[in-house]
Parts: structure tokens; C-alpha cells; sequence
RNA sequence: GGGCCCUUAGCUCAGAUGGAUAGAGCGUCGGACUACGAAUCCGAAGGCCACUGGUUCGAAUCCAGUAGGGCCCA
């Protein structure tokens, strides 16, 4: 990569500087950034400023002697100029040609261009959806599967071993919710007048759940006690979801390489042990929970006798975590009263178990789950990890709306929007793009009007589109005879105007950026990335057609270097594309068609 | 009442580990095709980066507080 050559040089040159007695000897945190303005050059360098301090100097002096160690160690001549400019910045020029090769290291590089090595290898478990298996997935589970396959993919480019993992929570009071409900659909089947409380679940794939087990068991359950139906209504409803649910994945090109289930790590004693662990490392005690945050100045307000939705009560002896040895507010429960685990606790023994089979693991969780990162991040470190073991991507909830309206969406009957209507409308990379056009932890308004159109006010048509012109001009020449040719410098140095230079440094710059997103975990920053990219090539082609000099010029070394530039562009965007989960169409159907075409 | 997130152009939002004159799309106004896709592009107008203080060579960015919005818990 074209920066990190710099700098590297950069570093030996502070480095010899400092050998040399000139400045301080030590790590200097400089930065190396893409000035936005050209007449900054190509670099700016700030390592002056953050040394000042240290070495006791004026920065424009230090300034002056960096560039002298920079000129010292710049053998290959990398660097055509150096400039000390504003409050001390240095601003670099870099020989063209560098920039020219890194033009044919993406086409050489091909569909890999773009991948790096900062993972360095390092075992990374992405868990994302883990929608719970009572229904199918709705549109807010479809931003957080979009988001988390991207933030995946995305490590998977930065050279992480990632394991894609699904969290089946089919265990405790929801899943026997949901066999209840579809127990009441199952008589209702079987031709009995059933009552459906407001608790159970209204969905029409309750009813069709219920039809399915009435053909498949007849009346054998419709009068017996629930204890015999519970567990296998349980699993045969829980089965269903899950095949809905990766129906719906499906839809949106998504696949895991693992689907844990929380009943599984009970059968299999992974929590026991885990208990056994805590318990070992004395890291629970036996007591109450404390009383809740009560209003200042008051006294404290009498705890709630009631027991919560997992049946624990103020008065009870619960096996509790001290996680708030850790960071977290309070204790946590680990067992009930009844040496029962909690919820909790099996989410920590998972997590716990995750651990041992990767080195770092990155969570996507709806943001009402907010309040839950500080236990589990201060399981992580009680249990002697690094709290930055662990990852969470925080997704805020979609607005749907259609032409500016919203579409009103609740938890009642009738109201949910699912996300396969949404994806049968809109399309698959619609979908999957629009979900990213907005960092994961801002809420997003979703226009499904707006996901439909195949204008430039659209951002999926916009990119696919410019792909797709890309492609025209490629047959367009080889129709023409002219083949895209092989990488050139000679026909490279006829690209000097200041359009295709910066389309150039914004090709050098794609495996930068996506390890920089990767590393941030920000699937999003592709998004603009590629919005920028490819307004800067709209921009320049319409532009050189006006005068005149378009790729396909007159003169056959331009062409030709242009040719080879449109090459490592459209690299870049199906690569680009292509982390995103995305499919970068070679041409497009004309809008009188009727057809999209763009899922081509 | 406690915790987390958010506040940037009329609207919707970017702004990488702090960098030079804060960007884009939409909308508004005005322009550009006899050849590779005008489904595109160019230009203009539009800003107290919510407010106040602090940290330093330098703050939209980091820290504290205030106001407003969202989510969770109670």
C-alpha cells in the first residue's frame, strides 16, 4: 500500500533522527493524512507539532529538520517534495509512478484487492440476528443481520478467521410461550373454539404450526396434560421458526457458519461447569438482590415483592456474580432460588464458551440491549479475559416509512412489518445497502418508495449504476476492438489530470479504508466510501465527454490508460460491493422495460 | 429518579486514532448531450458543528456541566 510505504519511511527517518541526537528519542504519534485539499500535496505529515513539546523546539524548526531526515532516507525517491506549511505541517509529493503501480496492484490483485493481513489471522466470532426462534424475522432483525454480515465480511477482508454464529435462544419462558400458542392452534385445528389469550403469539405462522402438528400427531395431545406436549411442541414449533428464519436469511444472501443453541449448552453441562468455574474462582456468593436505586434524600423504596418475568423475587437467596467488582452496577443473579440458572447466566456461559474458541468476539445486539453490555463485559474480564475481548455493535431501531409516511409498526397483531415483505418489495441489495447507509447506533428511516426507485436519488442505484457504465464502456471498446490492456506505466503517465489522479489515490486507498472500517467495526463507512468513489468517476467522465476527452479517445496510449483505470474502478466497486453482500450488476435494464434487473 | 446513545446546511446524514478554509445527497435556483449509458454532470445559495467552560501548538472530535430528543431499567 502506498501509505503504509510512507509511513514506514516516516518512521526510520524519525527514528535516525533521533539516533542522531537532533529530537528526543521515542514512539511519536504522528499521523499520516489525506490532506482534502490538493494544494496540501499528497500527504501531510504532523509529526513536528506532536514533537515540539518534547524536544523543546519550535514546530516549523522541527519541521524543517524532519524533512531533511525524511530527504536522508529517501533513496528510491519516493518523495518528489516536502514542504514545511501552516503551524508546522509537513506536506509530501509523492512520484507519480507510485500511485500509477498502486493502479495496477487492484487490477493485479483482482477480486482479493482490497484484502489486508491486520487480523493477523486471529480467531474472531461474530455473533448477529440471534433472533429469538418464536417467529420470523422482522425489519429490525433484518438491519442488525445486514449490519452484522458486513461488519463479518468486513474482518473476514482484514485477514480475521471468523466464524458466523447464530444464538438460539430456545430455552426458558418464550419458547414454551410459543408452544403454548401453538398448542391453542393445534385444538383450533382440530376443530375446537379456543380462547387466545393476549399473551400468546397472534402470528399466522402460529396457526400454520398448530395445522401442521394436528395432521402430523391427530388428536393424541388434545386432552392430554401439558407436560406431556410441552417439550415436544417446544422443539417441533422452535424447528419450524428456525426454517422460516433461514428462509428469511436466505433472502438477504445470509449464512452462518454455526447455530448454538442455549437448550444444548444446558444438556451438554456447559453451564453446570460453568457454575462449578465461578464458583471456584469465588466469583458468587449467596444473598439478596440489592435493593433497586431508590429516590434521593428518601430512604430507600420498598423492593418489589412481585417476582419478574424470570420468577425472582427481592426476598430471595439467589447465587449471585460480582460483577460489580467489574464495572457493573450491581450484582447479577447466576441461579434463582431454586438453583435454577438464569437467563443470564447461560448467556455468560456461552459467551464463556465462545471464548475458548476464538480470541475475540463481537456481539450485535438490538440497542435495548444496551444495559447489558456491562455484565457481560465484566464476565469477560472476572473470568480473566481483556474486557476488549469482546465487541458490541449496538443497532438502533429502522423507521419504516413509504414516500415519507410512516408505516406504523408495533408489537401488536397485524402490525409488525416482517422483513421478507420488505425484501420482496425492495429487493435483496436494496435491502442490504440502504440498511448501511447510516452508522449502526442512529436510528434509520427506511423509505420503501425511496428503496424502489431506480433514480439517482436512490444510493443503490446510484453505485450499481456507475458499475454498470463502467461495463458499457469495457464493451463499448471491445467492440471497437480495443481491448482492456495490460498495465502500462508508459500509457499510465498519460493520466496527469487532477480527476483521474484523485480517482487514482482513492483506488490506492480501498484496502486502507476497509481495514480501517474493519477495525472499527463500522460496515457503513463502505457505504460512503463507495458513494464518493463512484461521484468522483460520474464526475470525470461527464466531464472528459464534454471536452472531448473521453476513455475512449483518439490517442491510443490515453485510452488505453484510461481503459486500465475503469479496470481497477470497477475492481474496486464489485470488491467494495461485494463486502457489502451487494451484487454489482454488469448493465442494467432500461427503466421502459419495467424490469430492475439489477439482481443480475 | 438512575444508566447508555444522540444533537453538524431548510430536510436526511458523513466527518478514520484531535489537524490547515467543516463535506455529501435531497430540496431550491441557474446551466451542460450530433459518438463509450443525460438513469449523468457543472455552478450558486445555504453553518455560532445545541449551549457554557476546560485540556493543547490546534477541538465538530477528548473531559466536565447545562438544555433538548431516543432507548433501557425502575
Amino acid at each position: 500500500m502506498v501509505r503504509d510505504r510512507i509511513i514506514e519511511l516516516v518512521r526510520v527517518a524519525l527514528a535516525r533522527g533521533a539516533a542522531d541526537g537532533k529530537w528526543p528519542d521515542g514512539e511519536v504519534a504522528f499521523s499520516l493524512d489525506s490532506p482534502r485539499d490538493q494544494k496540501h500535496g499528497d500527504f501531510a505529515l504532523n509529526a513536528a507539532m506532536v514533537l515540539a513539546k518534547r524536544a523543546g523546539r519550535p514546530p516549523r524548526e522541527l519541521a524543517g529538520a524532519i524533512v531533511e531526515a525524511l530527504r536522508a532516507v529517501d533513496s528510491a525517491g519516493d518523495l518528489t517534495s516536502l514542504e514545511v506549511a501552516g503551524p508546522g505541517f509537513i506536506n509530501l509529493r509523492l512520484n507519480p509512478d507510485l500511485w500509477l503501480r498502486a493502479l495496477e496492484r487492484a487490477v493485479v490483485a483482482g477480486t482479493r484487492y482490497g484484502r489486508t493481513a491486520v487480523g493477523q489471522g486471529k480467531k474472531v466470532i461474530v455473533e448477529y440476528v440471534s433472533a429469538n426462534p418464536t417467529g420470523p424475522m422482522h425489519v429490525g432483525h433484518g438491519r442488525n443481520a445486514v449490519t452484522g454480515d458486513g461488519v463479518q465480511n468486513l474482518l473476514r477482508w482484514a485477514g480475521y478467521d471468523v466464524t458466523r454464529e447464530y444464538y438460539v435462544n430456545d430455552h426458558g419462558a418464550q419458547v414454551q410461550t410459543l408452544a403454548r400458542s401453538v398448542h391453542l392452534r393445534y385444538q383450533e385445528a382440530l376443530g375446537r373454539a379456543v380462547v387466545f389469550p393476549a399473551q400468546a403469539y397472534p402470528g399466522e405462522y402460529v396457526k400454520e404450526i398448530g395445522a401442521a402438528l394436528a395432521k402430523e400427531f391427530g388428536g393424541r395431545y388434545l386432552d392430554a396434560p401439558e407436560a406431556a406436549w410441552l417439550a415436544l411442541f417446544r422443539d417441533r414449533a422452535v424447528e419450524h421458526v428456525l426454517a422460516m428464519i433461514r428462509g428469511d436469511l436466505g433472502a438477504i444472501r445470509i449464512q452462518f457458519d454455526r447455530w448454538s443453541s442455549e437448550k444444548a449448552l444446558y444438556e451438554s453441562g456447559t453451564v453446570e461447569r460453568f457454575v462449578k468455574d465461578l464458583e471456584a474462582r469465588d466469583l458468587v456468593y449467596v444473598g439478596q438482590l440489592p435493593p433497586p436505586k431508590s429516590k434521593k434524600g428518601a430512604g430507600a423504596a420498598p423492593p418489589p415483592a412481585e417476582p419478574d418475568e424470570e420468577g425472582i423475587a427481592a426476598a430471595d437467596q439467589l447465587t449471585l456474580f460480582r460483577s460489580s467488582a467489574y464495572g457493573d452496577e450491581v450484582d447479577r443473579p447466576v441461579k434463582k432460588a431454586d438453583g435454577t440458572p438464569t437467563y443470564f447466566c447461560a448467556d455468560i456461559a456461552y459467551h464463556w464458551e465462545k471464548r475458548q474458541r476464538a480470541d475475540l468476539l463481537v456481539d450485535v445486539l438490538g440497542a435495548d440491549h444496551g444495559g447489558y453490555v456491562p455484565r457481560l463485559k465484566a464476565a469477560m474480564e472476572a473470568l480473566g479475559h481483556s474486557r476488549d475481548d469482546l465487541h458490541v455493535v449496538l443497532i438502533q431501531m429502522v423507521n419504516l416509512t413509504r414516500g415519507g409516511e410512516a408505516v406504523k409498526m408495533g408489537k401488536r397483531a397485524g402490525n409488525v412489518v416482517w422483513l421478507r415483505e420488505v425484501v420482496d418489495e425492495v429487493g435483496c441489495d436494496a435491502t442490504r445497502y440502504l440498511f448501511l447507509t447510516r452508522r449502526s447506533d442512529a436510528p434509520l428511516d427506511f423509505d420503501l418508495e425511496l428503496a424502489k426507485k431506480q433514480t439517482l436519488d436512490n444510493p443503490v442505484f446510484y453505485v450499481q449504476y456507475g458499475h454498470a457504465r463502467l461495463h458499457a464502456i469495457f464493451r463499448k471498446a471491445a467492440e471497437s476492438g480495443v481491448p482492456v490492456p495490460a498495465f502500462d506505466l508508459a500509457d499510465a503517465r498519460t493520466l496527469t489530470a487532477p480527476e483521474e489522479l484523485d480517482l487514482i489515490r482513492r483506488i490506492a486507498a480501498f484496502p486502507d479504508m476497509l481495514a480501517g472500517a474493519a477495525q472499527a467495526f463500522e460496515p457503513h463507512r463502505v457505504v460512503f466510501y463507495l458513494q464518493e468513489i463512484i461521484a468522483a468517476f460520474h464526475s470525470w467522465y461527464t466531464q472528459g465527454k464534454r471536452s472531448g476527452g473521453r476513455v475512449l479517445g483518439t490517442d491510443p496510449a490515453t485510452t488505453r490508460a484510461r481503459l486500465f483505470l475503469c479496470r481497477a474502478l470497477a475492481q474496486v466497486l464489485a470488491n467494495g460491493l461485494s463486502v457489502l453482500g451487494v451484487s454489482a450488476p454488469e448493465r442494467m435494464a432500461l427503466p421502459e422495460t419495467g424490469d430492475i434487473g439489477a439482481e443480475a
